[in-house]
This record gives C-alpha cells, sequence and structure tokens, in this order.
DNA sequence: TCAATATGAGTGATTTAATATCCATAAGAC
DNA sequence: GTCTTATGGATATTAAATCACTCATATTGA
C-alpha cells in the first residue's frame, strides 16, 4: 500500500466487471444495498466499493458477496471447484517444488 | 476484518483454486516467488498468501498477480472483458437505480 | 554429497481498509 | 407533487494487511 498501487488495464477490466455482475445481481434479485450487505456482514460503503470495482476491497469479502447474487468466478459449481482443486492438487506435486535458476535473465517472452 | 470473519465453502474453495492456479502458472514459468513478487511490487510474504488461497488479500493485486501468470479470471482476453463491461453498462441502465421494498421481507427463496 | 538459493516463517512499523454514524440528494411509490 | 427511503459521500476510529528485515529449513543442481 505504502506507494500509490497501479493496476493493469486487466485488472481493472475484470475489477470493473466483477463489480458490476454483483450490482446487477442484486438489483434483479430485488435487494437494497442494505439488504445485501447485512447478509455479507459488511457496511453499505464497502459493498459500494466493491459495486465500484475498486482495488482495495479484500478478495474474500468480494468473493462470498458475489456469491451470495449469483455471480461465479471460474462459472463452477462446488462440485467442480472440488475437483478442479484436486486436480490442481496433482498438477502440484508434479511441478518442481522450487524453482532454480538465476544468473541468466528468465527466457521470457520477447 | 475487526471480528472473525467466516467465508463459504464456496468463497474458499475459489480462493484455494485462485491460488493454486497463480502457483502452477509461476513455477510453470520458471518464475520463484522473488521474481513474481518483484514483478508485481509486493513482497514475497504477501504472494505465499495469496498462493495460500488466503481470504485477506487486496482483490485488485491478487487480480494483478493473477494476470502476471497468465491466470484469466472470467475466461476472458482483454476484448471481451471490454464487451462485457460495456454490455453491463447498458443493462444497468435499464436496472432500477434504486430497490424500492420494505415492510415485507423480500420474497426470498424459502 | 555439498554448496547455493528458494521457500517458509516470525517481528515490528506503517498504511489503509472497514466500521459506525450522520447528512444531503436521488429516486421510487402513492 | 409529495412523502418515504435508498443511495452516495464525509468523518473519526479501529483492526489488519503489507512491508522491510532476518533466520531456519528445504530443495535443487553440480
Amino acid at each position: 500500500m505504502r506507494v500509490t498501487r497501479s493496476y493493469s488495464r486487466a485488472t481493472k477490466q475484470t475489477l470493473a466487471l466483477l463489480g458490476k455482475l454483483i450490482k446487477a445481481g442484486r438489483l434483479e434479485r430485488g435487494l437494497t444495498a442494505e439488504d445485501l450487505s447485512e447478509r455479507a456482514g459488511i457496511t453499505r460503503k464497502t459493498l459500494r466499493k466493491i459495486e465500484n470495482g475498486e482495488a482495495g476491497s479484500e478478495i474474500g469479502i468480494v468473493f462470498e458477496v458475489a456469491a451470495l447474487v449469483g455471480v461465479r468466478l471460474f462459472d463452477l459449481d462446488d462440485r467442480s471447484l472440488q475437483m478442479h482443486n484436486t486436480r490442481l492438487d496433482e498438477k502440484l506435486t508434479l511441478l518442481p517444488k522450487s524453482v532454480r535458476h538465476r544468473k541468466q535473465e528468465v527466457d521470457d517472452d520477447f
């Protein structure tokens, strides 16, 4: 936080989209900001920041609010989430536990 | 934050999945935790919390890290993000700007 | 096996998100 | 048009995330 953080276009757009999806979900369900914030255990102000796509909110709170109005990040239901988590666990055990290189720059893209 | 917050299963699993996707993406690209945290402008500790799927991190930072290792949140590229944002804007103008009800409980599910 | 370094983890300081409360304005219901 | 209330915004306070730094352990490559 110290310094003003800057965010990529993708991040900003994703945040904006998520906030709008939440707001639309709330309105479609006929929930006031107070209704939803109450259910999520947060204040109206925090909800407004989330709906406005601000970058500083806690990710756990945002995901919780999203879930409350039916917005899914990966478009996966509970079962599928579980499955993907398990698959990722397996994949991670196969990958090296620590990355070993240095000296020469990473052979990144360019 | 004040009080210990509790999160739904969906939130926990989504956070866990996102963290694992980020870690896998980092390892596959041969980036050390220091490499990635440096590029993201955060400390290794913060990155570890993100990869561990902890709920308290700032959503903007998490999304930024995800973007750096090629993890896309809604599985949308830049152009699609833009399009969806525009569509959502239109949708929001059609929805009521404020929800009007009270007195009787919301006709929610039950 | 051994040396180099990546990772995991702890501490204290700093910054800021979230809260609680209040007020002005906007917007819906009659 | 009027009334009611939902929303947007401001404030001071508090709790926690992040940082910077350090050390122990795990892991990799030679």
